[in-house]
DNA sequence: TGTACATCAGTGAACGCGCGTTCACTGATGTAC
DNA sequence: TGTACATCAGTGAACGCGCGTTCACTGATGTAC
């Protein structure tokens, strides 16, 4: 080669990113949006600066990705795995069918939402995603279907007994609702002090052993 | 002019809304930036479209807004306003104390949220304007205060009441959980159909009714 | 085993674009005298 | 009452910027023979 003697300089390349093709950009990416998203909220990253964290050149995302609603897109899907699982475990960790299952289902529902506030409200705020990512819908309803196994559980109630699902969105909403309230307004807007897990279990209490409703 | 008497007291300026060359810009700014944040979502509104659709130059804005934050600001605290009077206005459709008050106030929210979901989506998105606007704080306190309220004379018991603090907060986050789920997802991911006033007064009952928790 | 080749994940330069904001200005308005 | 003046909401041109995306390319990798 007529390059310079390749000898000393052929030892160990010491930087980790030694590789042309360095090992799984993809998922690189998707960490650097995370990131992003975190810290500059839902719409304040770039695909340039996700690169740019990546260590890689701005036209290098083009080759995982179509285009920038594709990568949010891939960071939603990613999050929606990991909020299910974390959901499944909760349940997982209490008795089938108690009380306590299905506000563990709700605790890591709220410790999702606090644990990454940007990513979660990107998750919600994909309004033009519907249409274009049915997946994204499916892995939607997989989370929903969580809730409604949990609590047709605690009923002994078939899952698609329309009880269930009505508790088990009336559950879900309430979840929601204190999530995003929680990240929202980080000061305090009511003067009583609120504890998760015995909020959680009383939500949970107050609509499955309130009266059923038609 | 003629309309003068500057020295006493009741020196009323006629003329509520002088047009000095355009009228009122600043409320025209505010309306074409919600109208922009309805149909692209709470970030995907800018300075210059905001002045292309209220008619003028896109430097006119900054004589009414110090940047562009602040008139994002403004549309909240606008926003701000009319759903607290929404909320008053539902509540005081109903008997005081009664069931249906605390619903209606629910309803209110709900609707708002239904009416303009990307306004209702971009108050509770400033990340940001929590230190720097300490009037957007007032006043989101000042709405939870309507439900306070509400509960309060439910319940016959004054509005500081820890147990009214947590039952409203509760109340609040249900609504607040429906509103954002009825708003991102159109398609709906329950089986079972929700008639809002049903489901509100359902709720009420079951959060008011249920035990009193330490 | 060595070699030729197809594949494909990267580069880096370039593009056109719309944005936020500034600037000196203009001309209508309200007011003092 | 008329006039001179200060005020201020507008203009329109200009700026620098970072963005999303494309493009021809390069060179490492895996595989068929």
């Amino acid at each position: 080669m007529p390059d310079e003697a390749p000898s000393t300089a052929h030892a160990h390349r010491v930087t980790p990113k030694v590789s042309y093709h360095h090992g799984d950009l993809r998922a690189q990416l998707i960490a650097a949006v995370r990131e992003l998203v975190e810290t500059y909220g839902p719409d304040g990253f770039s695909v340039a600066e996700a690169a740019r964290r990546a260590g890689v050149s701005s036209a290098a995302p083009y080759k995982h990705f179509k285009d920038r609603p594709e990568i949010l897109r891939g960071v939603v899907s990613e999050a929606m795995d990991r909020l299910r699982a974390a959901m499944e475990a909760g349940a997982a960790a209490h008795p089938v069918g108690s009380l306590e299952a299905v506000a563990a289902v709700g605790q890591a529902y709220v410790d999702f939402a606090r644990a990454e506030p940007g990513v979660f409200r990107l998750v919600f705020s994909l309004t033009e995603g519907h249409e274009n990512a049915p997946d994204l819908l499916t892995k939607g309803a997989r989370c929903f279907g969580v809730v409604v196994h949990a609590v047709a559980a605690c009923l002994d109630l078939p899952p698609d007994n329309p009880d269930v699902q009505r508790r088990a969105y009336m559950l879900w909403s309430f979840v929601h609702g204190h999530s995003f309230l929680h990240i929202d307004m980080k000061t305090k807007v009511t003067t009583a002090e609120i504890d998760d897990w015995d909020y959680l279990l009383g939500i949970s209490h107050a609509v499955l052993a309130s009266a059923a409703r038609s």
